[in-house]
DNA sequence: TTGAAAGCGCTAACAA
DNA sequence: TTGTTAGCGCTTTCAA
């Protein structure tokens, strides 16, 4: 009852070679009319289509990709796919890479180094490119990752790979001194993953910005990045003096904001909370988040485009200027979790 | 400077070839010592292991999947990746394809039907098998890539091909039941996208519930199944006498709740809302959300099991007992944005 | 413009 | 246990 073709075996698909015999023509010939239309005449290159068409040939990118290891395919490896962090991203990215003609792979890391490898190790042969957005792999294992396929890293500088981040020493600072101005002068970092390159940046500056302004600096953790890690971390406040607190991020702000509400504390009233990122939600949880923005929709852009000119210019030496990493803005998102120091 | 190995070509990734050529020993042999141990003699398989090691040499799937097709990878299709739907479905297939050997590809459709056909396109040669969720192609055409590749959709019911889907019509029962235990006796329901087989589903078992219940429904919208869709939804509920309303999902609900209370319009006291899926930021929304909850953890593992049955047992024909749905049942969570009708 | 033939990296018969 | 050989689907010289 099935419509199967008249081809022999029904369960393979079919390939150049029954459109080639079907056609009367060479497989080389039917190759071309798709790999490369104007190199053969428009009346074969018509009879051809159509054929493949009625015989539901499609190009198989397996094999299109085994001479050449062109698959129009790039992947983004992501620490967390749930992280609504990374939403903008990927669909930044994903509009960048199909503007270009590619495909973008989003792979999830799971928070895992070991998942993180293996999935790249199964992945990279397939793709022409890669981006490692926030990854939990070492610097050497970045770098043996780009040696296998142009690479951009996010959110992190490893030497001799091309990158882009946000300025999160500029952010925190923002952060600090919005604090400062609002009376606290007892603070507390919610540490991220110890893995994470962002989270050492950050801790960092917020260090370098409360010591210049005089404030007394804590670092509370670390937690998970994610909404069981913030109420950890509201556990973790109650014993602490700090007014005011910036999470790693705003995942962790939102989750340590309804832990303390759990606990009885009152956000801003008894303590005031920033986050970092502005990811979705961070507007329309109780209270609204004050949060340290990036501009995630020009991450993912960037990042392809970073890609595509590695791609396109092979010639170019690894250790090129083009892998100075690009600094992205972050500005202060001031909302409902932040208020004058009771 | 470059730490470039002694094989001639420093460009190009080493094959099973220069591994052979270097231990010593056949192609083949290579090829076994990685795809089959335990068919080569110990101390060749190590040698050849150490060697490879040294070169950089990793199995290219784009080589191995040529012959049988096996690439150990598998593909999820969702129609958005940003809706917070799909997080639990994605991280639940996504386990239990690793922990069966296989590596998950995520791709994204955009809510588009070409999106998702060019995906479909690019990916399906990659894969072993594929997870629809909640797809906007047609029937036609998803029958048409179950007959390239084992296939499972989510959500959505299509002859011969296996599915999971929750249960739309216990569900809305649920809701409708509820609001009309508050009193309330003018529905309208805020429909999703045209394409949308769970709105279909979810927009006739509304009917059914009302009618069954003597309340008055209507159908608002459609509306795109975002936040954004929300906000206009929030305009249109204005002019209708409704004084409760079912979202077609969490994210249209959330974003009607916000467009309302900017329009003075305050949940649950003016209007009740209830959305649908439970999705990640729904219980912290202002109010939060009374929704009707699907087991979403389990969606994506009964997604994959499924699939992996079929790659396990190729004979089966397509048309095989094993293509009926699964039916996942759902539950109301009550939450604030429902009321007792004023 | 088209065809013939070689080869991409790997696996799988078949022989040795 | 190992090597030889053919071939997976496609692209790409090289000739015609």
């Amino acid at each position: 009852m099935g419509e199967t073709g008249e081809t022999g075996s029904s369960s393979t698909r079919p390939t150049i070679y029954d459109v080639a015999r079907v056609a009367g023509v060479a497989p080389s010939t039917v190759s071309r009319a798709f790999s490369r239309p104007g190199r053969v005449n428009a009346d074969t290159a018509d009879r051809i289509r159509r054929v493949a068409h009625e015989l539901g040939y499609r190009t198989s990118p397996i094999g299109r990709g085994l001479p050449d290891g062109r698959t129009a395919l790039l992947a983004i490896v992501v620490a967390d796919l749930t992280n609504p962090f990374f939403f903008e991203i990927i669909r930044s990215a994903e509009k960048t890479a199909i503007d270009s003609g590619y495909t973008l792979l989003v792979v999830d890391a799971h928070e895992s180094r070991g998942a993180e490898r293996l999935a790249l190790e199964r992945t990279l042969p397939l793709v022409e490119g890669v981006v490692l957005a926030t990854s939990r792999l070492s610097d050497a294992a970045i770098r043996a990752v780009a040696k296998q396929r142009p690479t951009v890293v996010m959110n992190r500088v490893v030497t001799d790979v091309p990158s882009v981040v946000t300025d999160n020493a500029q952010g925190m600072r923002r952060a600090v001194e919005h604090l400062a101005g609002l009376g606290h002068t007892r603070l507390s970092y919610l540490a991220g993953p110890e893995a994470s390159w962002a989270d050492g940046m950050r801790w960092r500056a917020f260090r370098e910005a409360t010591q210049e302004l005089g404030l007394r600096a804590r670092r509370l953790g670390p937690f998970a990045p994610t909404l069981a890690g913030g109420l950890s971390a509201a556990q973790a406040l109650t014993t602490h003096t700090a007014t005011a607190t910036v999470a790693y991020n705003d995942l962790v702000a939102i989750g340590t904001m309804r832990g303390l509400t759990r606990l009885g504390v009152e956000v801003p009233r008894d303590l005031s909370v920033v986050g970092f990122d502005n990811i979705f939600g961070s507007d329309f949880c109780t209270p609204p988040l004050t949060t340290v923005a990036s501009p995630l929709r020009h991450f993912g852009t960037f990042a392809v485009q970073r890609l595509l000119n590695q791609l396109r210019a092979p010639s170019a030496a690894p250790s090129t200027g083009l892998s100075a990493p690009a600094l992205l803005p972050a500005k202060l998102v001031e909302r409902g979790s932040t208020a004058r120091r009771a």
